[in-house]
RNA sequence: GCUCAUGUAGCUCAGUUGGUAGAGCACACCCUUGGUAAGGGUGAGGUCACCGGUUCAAUUCCGGUCAUGAGCUCCA
């Protein structure tokens, strides 16, 4: 007897082996007919896993939150051999799936186009429609690389190979196509109906620059229509956010051809830029920070002796005048050291903080560009906190609970922080990055914050802190970082005098919130969907008269407005106030104030909203009592 | 940098199976002074990204370059 516990606490016997689906069989028709697949003692298997001992089971059906998994995976497998059976001279690779669905890659002599895309997917419906039932087998490894080398199929050869010899593996076969996999997988391909492919890309072999360049085929797939159906809505509305688009049509910025990857910032654009440093400066201020400004080109032999000069050559702009080499700074922290070792330092200097908005420049790799998130001339609000190794953890957590204050008053709580430790080419020794990796760790331990590591991602001189914020789809963009280096400050020779009168070399933090003014206007951008909170919109209010007879009137209340350092402006065109009014509600003034012939006899202003509300006919200090407590309550925005 | 796609008026886009192009919005001028999301008329505006090639003729076909977009690689 074989006991099956279910998870509504019953459970089924039966008298010898029985597989997932015939469980499922067992309870009902409508639930047989519904599987997908099962977990047993935690483990997601085929519907057709033989159960051969009392164990629980939970039936994977459409409606679990573990099908998408199985739908998406065997979705990839369709795909596969859909391309197999269209272009067999193509070799399968690798499918996995990803958020919102999966992809393949392909190797083959040439890339797929838009069109056979079309092709492909018509020959998915028809396979998904011809209900193959999806069958699985066992093999030792040495068979399975025999097995696909005789098929072809080298590259899947190549990933058998590289299995552990004594392992057995598992093929899933499909009428005419067989993939080795993991599974589990759906019983039949009729169980695929609502999938979509997306798009064709180029990908590296095993994501190797090095490696050749094979096909790569994105898909969407969902367990129902009216799923499919929300996301492909999500994208659209996602781009209708997309910062670029946005940018144009608020005419915040614009980027052209003479200059790929740098912004030129138009008035409305830098004033949000501009708001934003100014906040950064005050927070900065507050919190024990020192601002400088440091030079934009230096001679070469500085960035030599930090070491960047070896590491990033091809990504810095040179300048050469009178034999002499300069770069152009890609970063600031050598020319902060160069500022702390003006002037003999002591223990009692430390923590000394050193804040720039400091500009520079990267010559990033062209395809890398993307509009303000990914950009060759950014300004970083970048600091970095000379200490002693006792005050690291100190200054890492101090400085989180300012990034965290920085991000709620922006309007961001959701952060992803993660912790990047050493990387293969790197200075100082093993015992130091120890030490730093440790000192990061610990302080997020302690305040409780979660994060994952990212192995191997640190920088060359210390292991970092990331913290991330995700964009209108769903992208992860650095903002924030936190970077202990052991290393830099002992190669540009900076020292401060101890308690005991011996020198020692300063800790140095690198750190950033905001990470460049560029990336996060981007993100502010798509975050807010132009509407930005008053204190940073670039038009805080509009003031329209209906008719000209209240022209002087509108002036009036505008130049009032800006004397209390409001952005308003008086919009006095001979244009109807309807029009008026759509046209600033379309820019998303916050506030605007109508101005007619009863306004001007009563002295008041009429207030409307950007999103239709009317607050009614206030006194102009009633209204600057709103705007102020608006402006002042950050990103709780009232309307 | 790699793969693929794209590049037409200030913006969003149509179009030309090779005979130098069109709409809406925006812009200019005129009429309209109108109370909460588009009043009307007239007009101006394009070396069809750039450089070559094929052709009697190229915005259209071919090649290259640049830029942009998606993905990959990279990101101090």
């Amino acid at each position: 007897m074989i006991t099956v516990s279910l998870p509504d606490g019953s459970s089924r016997q039966f008298p010898s082996v029985v597989s997932v689906l015939d469980v499922a069989a067992n309870i009902g028709a409508g639930l047989a007919k519904a599987t997908l697949g099962g977990i047993v003692n935690g483990i997601a298997v085929d519907a057709s896993h033989l159960i051969e001992a009392d164990t629980s089971l939970v039936i994977i059906t459409d409606k679990s939150a573990q099908a998408l998994e199985l739908i998406r995976h065997s979705t990839a497998h369709l795909l596969a051999q859909a391309v197999k059976q269209l272009f067999p001279d193509a070799q399968v690779t690798i499918g996995p799936v990803i958020d919102d669905g999966f992809y393949y890659d392909f190797a083959f002599s040439r890339a797929f186009t838009p069109e056979d895309l079309i092709k492909i997917e018509e020959r998915m419906q028809a396979l998904a429609a011809e209900d193959i039932p999806v069958t699985r087998r066992v093999l030792h490894r040495d068979a399975a690389v025999d097995y696909f080398k005789s098929l072809g199929e080298h590259y899947k050869a190549e990933i058998i190979q590289s299995i552990p010899a004594n392992e057995d593996l598992s093929l899933y076969r499909q009428g005419d196509f067989e993939d080795l996999c993991r599974g589990p997988h759906v019983p039949s391909t009729g169980k695929l109906k609502f999938f979509k492919l997306m798009k064709v890309a180029g990908a590296y072999w095993r994501g190797d620059a090095k490696n050749a360049m094979l096909t790569r085929v994105y898909g969407t797939a969902w367990s129902t229509k009216k799923d499919l159906d929300a996301y492909l809505h999500r994208l659209e509305e996602a781009e209708k956010r997309d910062h670029r688009k946005l940018g144009k049509k608020f005419d915040f910025f614009h980027i052209q051809e003479e200059a790929p990857g740098m912004v030129f910032w138009h008035p409305k654009g830098w004033t949000i830029y501009t708001a934003i440093e100014s906040y950064m400066r005050k927070v900065q201020r507050d919190n024990g920070y020192q601002e400088i400004k440091t030079p934009q080109v230096v001679d070469r032999s500085l960035w030599e002796r930090s070491g960047h000069w070896d590491k990033f050559q091809t990504g810095m702009f040179t300048v050469a005048s009178e034999h002499r080499d300069y770069a152009i700074k890609p970063m600031n922290c050598p020319c902060h050291i160069q500022v702390f070792n003006q002037g003999l330092k002591s223990y009692r200097d430390l923590p000394l903080r050193l804040a720039e908005f400091g500009s520079c420049h990267r010559n990033e790799a062209s395809g890398t560009l993307q509009g303000l998130m990914r950009v060759r001339s950014f300004v970083q609000d970048d600091a970095h906190i000379f200490c002693s190794e006792s005050m690291i953890q100190r200054e890492v957590s101090d400085f989180t609970d300012l990034l965290y204050q920085v991000y709620a008053d922006f309007g961001f709580s959701d952060v992803i922080i993660r912790l990047s430790t050493r990387p293969e080419q790197r200075v100082g020794s093993d015992e130091v990055w120890d030490k730093a990796e440790k000192a990061l760790a610990d302080a997020l331990n302690t305040k409780e914050l979660a994060f994952e590591y990212l192995p191997g991602e640190g920088a060359f001189y210390g292991p970092k802190i990331e913290f991330s914020l995700k964009d209108c789809i769903g992208r992860v963009w650095q903002c924030g970082t936190i970077q202990v280096d052991f290393s830099m400050p002992a190669r540009l020779d900076a020292q401060f005098v101890a308690e005991d009168g011996s020198r020692q070399v300063p800790v140095m933090l690198h750190r950033a919130i905001l990470g460049s003014f560029e990336r996060f206007i981007g993100i502010l951008i798509e975050h807010y969907e132009g509407a930005f909170p008053a204190w940073l919109a670039p038009e805080q209010v509009a003031i329209l008269n209906i008719t000209d007879n209240q022209a002087e009137f509108a002036q009036t209340v505008a130049k009032s407005l800006q004397e209390k350092g409001f952005r308003a402006f008086a919009d006095l065109r001979n244009e109807k106030i309807g029009f008026k009014i759509r046209e600033h509600t379309i820019q998303k003034v916050p506030y605007l104030l109508i101005l007619g012939d009863q306004e001007v006899a009563s002295g008041q202003v009429s207030v409307r909203t950007r999103t239709g509300t009317d607050l009614g006919t206030l006194s102009l200090d009633d209204f600057l009592a709103l705007l102020t407590n608006d402006v002042a309550n950050k990103s709780r925005v009232s309307h």
